[in-house]
Order: C-alpha cells, then sequence, then structure tokens
DNA sequence: GATGAATGAGACTTCATTCAT
DNA sequence: GATGAATGAAGTCTCATTCAT
C-alpha cells in the first residue's frame, strides 16, 4: 500500500519516455501470441517466463495477464495457432484437387515442414502434455477435432484415421528432433510410410 | 508445523525399516534407486524432489548426492533399471524358442505391460527427453543399444528393427496414456499392429 | 478468454441498464459509492478491486479515479454512508418520543440490525483502522461527531456516552461477526446490556 | 534449471562469507518467530515481508519457509507466543494469593500493559481476523481455550467469563491504540471499568 | 558413510493508478 | 465527462544443492 504509493510517487518524478502504443485488444493478443510463440520456439517454455514474452512484444508484464490467465494459457493460444495453421495449410492443398498419391505427399510434406519449422515449440508441448493435465485435455480436445476434419476431407475409416493422425504427429516430431536420423533412420522411409498411410485415407 | 510432524513420522517409519547405518554404498544406491522410481511413478519427476526420494529411502538428502551428481542422475539410474528390467523380459520369451506368432503376441503383451505400469515415470521420460540434452542424448544411446540388442534376437533388417523400436515405445506409451481410448480407438488394433510387426522382424 | 468474454457481458449489461452516458457528476459519484458498498459487503474491500466496482456501477476504471482519489477514498465515502444511515433511525427513533426502556430497545435493534446487515463492510472497516492512519482518523472524526449527536439526543454524561459509543460499535460488530455464538454466549445477554446502557444515557 | 545451475556456478565463484551458525532447528524457529515479532510489531503485518523477516533473524529466505508454511503462519505463531506470555503472568499474579482487588487490579494492568506493548502486532491481528478466515478460527480456538483457563483461575460463572474476556481484549486494545484518548476518556475510568469485571470474577 | 539445516536466485502474479483518446 | 488499455513495482514461495558436523 505505502509501498505502491511510493512507486507511484517515483513514477511521476520520473516523468520519463513516451508511453507505448496502445491499440486494439486484439492486436496486442495478437502480438503477444506471436511474441510467446517466437520466445518458447528460441528458449523452450520453461526457460521463458511471462515477464520476457511480454517485454518482447512491447508491453509490460501486467498487459500479458491482461490477456492470459496464466503462463500456461498463453502457451495454449500458441498451440491453438500452431494447429490452426497446419490445418489451413492442409485444408488449401486437398482443395487443390489433385491426384490421390500428389496430394498425399503434398500434405506429408506439410506436416513435416511444420514440425521442423516449430522443434522447440513441439518439445514443450510433448513436455506440458506429460506434466499438465490442461494441456494434456486441449491435446486430447484438439485431435477429436482434427478427426472431423479428416472425415470432411473425406477420410474413409475412422480408426484409420485416427492411427494416422497419432502417427503423422509422432513421425513429424521425430524427424523434427532428429530421432531417425540418431537411429540411421533415412527420413524418407518414414516419409514414405507416412505418405501411403495418407492415400490409404484418402481412398 | 504438519509439514514437520509429516516429516517426523516419515523419519520414524524409515528407521524402522531394515536400514544399516553404514550399509554397503551398492545397497544404499540401490535403495535411493528404488525409492526414486516408486516416487516419480507415484508424483512424476518434477513433483517429487531429491529430499523426499532420501527420505523415502530412509536416507537423509545429503545421502541422495553422495550417490548421484544431481536428480537427474537419479532419473537415468532408473531410467537404466527400466529398460534393462524390460529387456531382460524380451530375452527370456525369445529364448523359450515359441512359434513366431506366439512370440511375437507375448513380447508384445510385454512391452505393452511394463508401459502401463510405469505411466508417470514414461511421462516424465518423455518431458526429460523434450526438455534436456543429457536425458535425449541418454535415450538415443539406449536405442542404440536396443537396435544391437534386436539384431542379436533375430532382426532381420535394420531399418525395419529401428521402426519397429520408435513404434512399440510409441504404442506403448499411447496405450499407457490412455491416447489411444481418448481417440476412440480400441487397444486390440494398436496391439494386433505391434504384433505384426514384431512378426516380421522374427522373419 | 472467459474473462474477456465475462468482461464483454458485464459491459453489456452496465449498457442496458439506465446509465446515462454523460450524466450529472453527482449521479454517477452516488452509483459508484452504492456499487462500492455493495462490492466490499459482497467480496471484502481488499477482495474487490477500484475496477471491479467501476464496472458494477456502469463506469469505466478511469471514471473511479474522476471521482475518488484513490480507493480509500471510495471506502470513506461507503462508509459516510453507513453512519449517516445508522444515525438517520437512531434520530428518527428518538424522535418518536416514546418511553425510556422502549426507545432503548428499538436503538439497541437498530444498532445490531445495521451491524448485521453490513458484516463484510465492517470486518473492512475494522481491518483497515488497523491499517491505515487515514481511515483510522475518520473513525475517529465520526465518533467524535458521534458523540456530538448522542448529547443532541439527550445524552447525560459526556464519559457515559463515549463509553457506550465504544460498546455499542464492539457488541454489534461481535455480534455480526458470530464472536458471541463463537463463546457459547447467548445475543440476548448482550442485547439486554446494551439496552441497559442506553436507557441509562437516556435518562 | 540453467538458472540453477548458474546460481550455482555463481555461488562456487564468490566462495566468499563464514556460512550462518547452523543449530538446532527450535533454536532457528525460536528467532524466526522472535524475528517476526519485532518486525510486525515495527512495520505491520502487511508492510513486512517473509524475505524480511528470515534477514532480520540472520537467515535465507528459504529457512523461513523450511519452519513455516506461509507468512500467516510465522503470524500464527506470534500469536500463539503473545497470548501464552499473558497468560503466564497472569497465572502467576493468581498463584500469588493475594486479596481479590489487589489481584484483579494488578491482572488488569498487565493486561493493559501487555496491549500498549504491542499495539502494531495486536492492529495486525485486529486486520488479519477480519481478512483471514484462518487467523479468525485460530482466534476462537484461543478464546475458548482462555475461557477454559478463567474457569480453572476460579471464574465464576461462565457467562460473566466470556464477556469479561471479550472486554478485555477490547478495553486493551482501545487503550493501546489511544481510542480511549480520542474520545476524551480517561484510562482510568476503563481500568476501574476492568478491575470491578475481573474482581466479579474473582468471587 | 551419513546427516540435515541452510541456501538464494528468480519465476509468477496482482492491482491501484494513469493518460491518450 | 467518460473511456479502457496499459503500467510496473514488489511480495510469495520453491527446491536442487551444499557443507559443517
Amino acid at each position: 500500500m505505502s509501498a505502491r504509493r511510493a512507486a507511484a510517487v517515483r513514477r511521476a518524478e520520473a516523468a520519463a519516455g513516451p508511453r507505448p502504443r496502445r491499440g486494439r485488444p486484439d492486436e496486442t493478443r495478437r502480438r503477444l501470441v506471436m511474441a510467446a510463440a517466437r520466445e518458447i520456439e528460441e528458449h523452450g517454455y520453461f526457460a521463458t517466463d511471462s515477464n520476457r514474452i511480454a517485454r518482447a512484444a512491447g508491453y509490460a508484464p501486467g498487459t500479458f495477464y491482461k490477456h492470459f490467465a496464466d503462463k500456461r494459457a498463453a502457451f495454449l493460444a500458441v498451440y491453438d495457432d500452431w494447429v490452426t495453421a497446419e490445418w489451413a495449410q492442409v485444408a488449401e492443398i486437398v482443395a487443390r484437387g489433385q491426384p490421390r498419391v500428389e496430394t498425399a505427399a503434398a500434405l506429408a510434406d506439410v506436416v513435416i515442414a511444420h514440425h521442423r519449422s516449430w522443434p522447440r515449440f513441439r518439445a514443450s508441448l510433448r513436455a506440458l502434455v506429460a506434466l499438465d493435465d490442461e494441456v494434456r485435455r486441449a491435446q486430447r480436445a484438439w485431435r477429436r477435432r482434427q478427426l472431423v476434419l479428416m472425415r470432411r476431407l473425406g477420410a474413409s475409416d475412422r480408426d484409420g484415421a485416427a492411427l494416422l493422425l497419432l502417427i503423422a504427429e509422432r513421425l513429424g516430431d521425430a524427424i523434427a528432433d532428429g530421432e531417425l536420423a540418431a537411429l540411421g533412420l533415412r527420413e524418407g522411409t518414414a516419409r514414405d510410410e507416412l505418405i501411403a498411410r495418407i492415400a490409404a485415407q484418402l481412398a
């Protein structure tokens, strides 16, 4: 209380730099999510903190908590964006209406590329899924939604689609993380397997 | 206060146990690793702490650091035990010399059961692999050793064995964690896939 | 996210209310004080915040600070209203000119009821008096004014009136807070004591 | 994690001052409670913090939390000491076996002096009782125990004892806080009232 | 070999208040 | 007169690790 007052006094005395731009809350939130994505990808979830994310987005610590209940909520927002971006690309490729195998190959490459671009974010996601019930719940919810999308895009059988989903995720992560290389497996092998499974679902 | 009391109780319980004050170092270490395994499986790696593990084994915090350079080292010791136990069972089943499909089914069941008994340990492992370079290195080293074991036990082609290794691990975790159930997949499907892949390698 | 939604809802609700965008300042202030009273009674002074009070009154945070120098000033305004309302009732009862004991009983009941209706506000007041010099000063000023009122209403001796003032306040709070019940004291005992002391002053 | 390691490195580099004395935990706890009492009396509960209390006792912040679950727990320990000290004096005076009025006067003076020595602690207690359910519960528990003590020391009727308890507390605080003086009441008046009530219970 | 009291850096989060619009 | 996005200082608490005994 008196500390707060003292702070206010000091602030008044400083009367310094220009207040940062204020904009529409959606803009601010978008900037925060983008900054969080960058920070997480650069340092990993546990090696950044909410203050750093806020500063990286050009805001003070408190602003972060105006937009997210906690650090995890910001992570989940990044996760939402990540999945949404991936599926936008997927939908776009399917919409092209190319021959099945070409489509399957394009889809596999999109998935692999998307994982490869965000290895540390993906690693953070795996860690959080293992550590945090809320994040695990969010992942499962996303997977269920993805399954629905797959049906809409023409996936033939439910079980096959579900299996494909898990495998695509796992292979994407394994490639992005260099797990295959570490076992002496060529990436092409995994890619071929993935293409075959996707093609089977496009039937 | 109640925390202090709880500590006193734990101490008393520990003191009651058959712990020699000056036991052979190997005994002490073994007890610590076992306690670490129990604690990690019960609470998860990040939700226990080295003091708790030491107390659970009947020792003081300092003793923990006499036997492990750090908390991670204790985890890696548990990991070693975990893999070793699994492969002891694998070797034993292969040694029975049963028909290929029976052997494959027995192996699949062992793998699944072993993962299912240690879901929180496995989740901790996944988190640490994503978070900690040292643990990632240890996992890769184990996988390479496992590959060698698979060749010795008769795995036909290197690439197939490597893929099987990753898939078995992944499916084991997915089943243990309820990921399949969450997607509406029956566990039998995954088990069948696993058996087929193992059988192919036993050829 | 849900916080933002809730905010939107609150804004919508507020907008629905009969709040003129450019009302007379007195109206605005009155609404703010009433909202503050409600918020403090519902959550306690330290568990609300000035933003919430403003929103509850149908205004934005900045408006709060147009009408009050700080959060405490709003509390003091609520305190003023509280005492004023109590003494309006007191004056009204005395004006009835009933027999001394009946008047004393009616006064005691008014005091008790008034405390019992605002237990969290009273608790907040006690906390602030203990914590904040300004609020303590305000309380003392009110007590001195109350003493003057008591003399006007016929209190016979200054010391007795002052003591009655403190005791009435204390008993009212103790009853409202369930302190008597917690000690196994019947409320009637306290009420009788209060009536006797009031009657003595009415002599 | 890496931050912790970095800290360890820095600490090793500094390799500085002599480690503070370590002693029996009871000693440490006693020092912490004493430091907490001093800090609370000097600055008030809300204007100190656990780190300051630890430092004032000669320890690092973490040590505080080895002995208390949180800041409130330390406050409650101070409260325990405070009541215990008061009642030790009370028991001692009663044990002298002096004439009733002399005993009553001595008791009143002890209570008043004890409150007057710890005005800021008492103010913090009142604030916390109003703010914190746990502290309110603790206060009620103490009052019930005090009632038992009063019966043992010869209090004649339960209701009278309970009322005396509340009044003694309230008058002690009012005197310590200068509330009487602020109303123009001489302290002697309150003291006499207190003595009379105590004497009545000693009958 | 074992003990266990003590360390201490720093992440997370809150909320009264401001000021550009 | 009213808005509301933004501020930012600072307190609480954790836990892997150490080292004097």
